[in-house]
DNA sequence: TTGAAAGCGCTAACAC
DNA sequence: GTGTTAGCGCTTTCAA
């Protein structure tokens, strides 16, 4: 097997020298067209690869952005799909720190830093201020799906309270003032969506109605109960498997759902899309809250030294069969 | 802000030439004690530390482990997670690729061979023996979750056929005599669990009975609309995803699992173990395919060029509530 | 045991 | 427009 080509290779072939090669492989502005095509097809018959580490010494920029992510999540899963175009667009490349149960984020972060990324994006606003504070002294620091207070760095998140807004307006819209809330206890961003509720009902001059929940299809049945025999003509639940407990025990005891109660869940995720689920919900743009987070940790790396902003994307409710107009 | 020190300064500090401290800083033998101490004071003084990228460009190696996944798939996520302890006890650093529907295993694999990483784990089976004879000319690669013949690079796998057959002789020895099974269709390793299954119900005499599915919780509640009005008293499903759309979908109808009907999935993913679905499923060795993958992968990356290896490891069934005797 | 010198593959100045 | 030159920070001969 033969050594991997290099730049003086390709320059060779093309008859021109490594300077010129460089430049056109670069897409950089001063070769003549017929240079670039000699070096472009040189480039590829000889299947040329830059070779990052030099790339990286010589101009002392790894052109890479960090990911910290979580193996198992969907949600991440479609962040990713929206962060390699937009990094790709800026010509970074992306490198990834999964975590799993076997792997704490600070090892993923530790592992990107030793790449010499020149910008972190954390995903799962997992970290707490202090900490955040430290990594972005190394390093620009992106929180996605940062809960809370502002802290010190960017931050981009959904603005889950105008989410659950969204959905009462829908309610109200067809009619409905009978609005309870399954809430969704400790969960990270149960208190907004709880605030969103609230904030709404009142609005509405409509009167609130939370019972407690856990986020699981069991609490989400238990909430039914809980409503009975007083039962609401729409139900909001803190997300997709809790709406779906309380459509299963709503659908058990022979209550017609859109026609007699509507239910709204909250993530949009696949469950909610089941053919037979079909559930109205609100839906975060995974692929937006990427571009944003990735512009963000791009322009600090580019030396943006602005104060840190605090990016709230509104999530949009997304109709299906599971609300109708209040009976 | 001043420039990160480097050996020359340690070098300078410590009255010594860069090659000594150069060799002082690696633990390699040659300096005298008196050397060793007075760099080692010098670099933890500037606080020192190596450039991966200039020892990466002279050493000729990147030190680099790639892994190819699938961000949504949770096998892949438990398999990540035995890559980065096997990677990392021999010195190596994993850099991920990923894949979804927003970006090409093509894709994925450019960028990792753009990374120099010194071999490839392809997780998920989904390249034909060409292709990865092409990428196995260009980097040590292993194909993990290799299905079908034994192709030109290593290849670790679980035998799915055993472990569909498990499943088939379970539900055998409970008394099913009508089982069906929702296909995987084009998905990796669908083609083996058809063939277990087929040969298992052969063996016993029984119908064969296959629906279409994609391994989504969709095409599971689906299949179970496809198999109406006959409904086999079990199902087994191409993957756990899958059948957690069959147990959606029956329950949903009033039909009791496993009363009724017995379920069972493949993978035991996470999903599988959440307690109010505790899905029997077949289990593939997740840590054990990841540790005997790397081990192979790194061993090549070292210089092993012994024939290709083919190792299939028998997976087993893992029996939780969603079976139960033919009724 | 130590140091001088020669690059690894690439890019940035500067000259032509 | 293009080539020459001089390193980036490190490791590795090879002499001393």
């Amino acid at each position: 097997m033969s050594r991997r080509p290099t730049l003086k290779d390709v320059a060779a072939l093309a008859g021109v020298s490594r300077a010129t090669a460089s430049l056109v492989i670069r897409d950089e502005r001063g070769p003549s067209a017929a240079s670039r095509e000699r070096v472009r097809a040189a480039a590829a018959a000889l299947g040329y690869v830059p070779d990052p580490a030099a790339q990286l010494l010589r101009r002392g920029r790894s052109g890479l952005l960090g990911v910290v992510f979580t193996a198992r999540d969907a949600f991440h899963a479609d962040l990713l799909d929206g962060v390699y175009p937009a990094a790709e667009a800026r010509g970074f490349s992306v490198v990834l720190g999964a975590v799993s149960p076997a792997r704490t984020a600070d090892r993923a972060v530790a592992a990107l830093l030793a790449s010499r990324c020149e910008a972190l994006l954390l995903l799962g606003g997992r970290y707490g201020a202090e900490r955040l504070a430290e990594l972005a002294a190394e390093v620009p620091v992106v929180d996605v799906g940062h809960v809370g207070e502002p802290g010190p760095v960017d931050a981009v998140a959904s603005a889950d309270d105008e989410g659950v807004g969204a959905a009462v307006e829908h309610l109200v819209a067809l009619g409905h003032t009978a609005i309870a809330m399954v809430d969704g206890g400790e969960q990270p961003g149960a208190a907004q969506r709880r605030a969103g509720y609230r904030a709404a009902v009142r609005r509405h001059g409509l009167p609130e109605r939370i019972v407690p929940g856990d986020n699981t299809e069991v609490s989400g049945a238990a909430a039914v109960e809980a409503l009975r025999p007083d039962l609401p003509t729409a139900i909001l639940a803190n997300n997709d498997q809790c709406a779906v407990g309380v459509l299963d025990a709503l659908r058990r005891s022979g209550i017609g759902v859109p026609e007699q109660v509507s239910v709204i869940g909250y993530d949009d995720s696949q469950l909610a899309r089941l053919a037979h689920v079909d559930l109205t919900t609100v839906a975060q743009d995974a692929g937006e809250i990427a571009r944003i987070a990735v512009g963000a940790a791009l322009d600090r790396a580019e030396g943006d030294t602005s104060e840190p902003k605090h990016i709230r994307l509104t999530p949009h409710l997304v109709v299906r069969s599971t609300t109708a107009p209040a009976p």
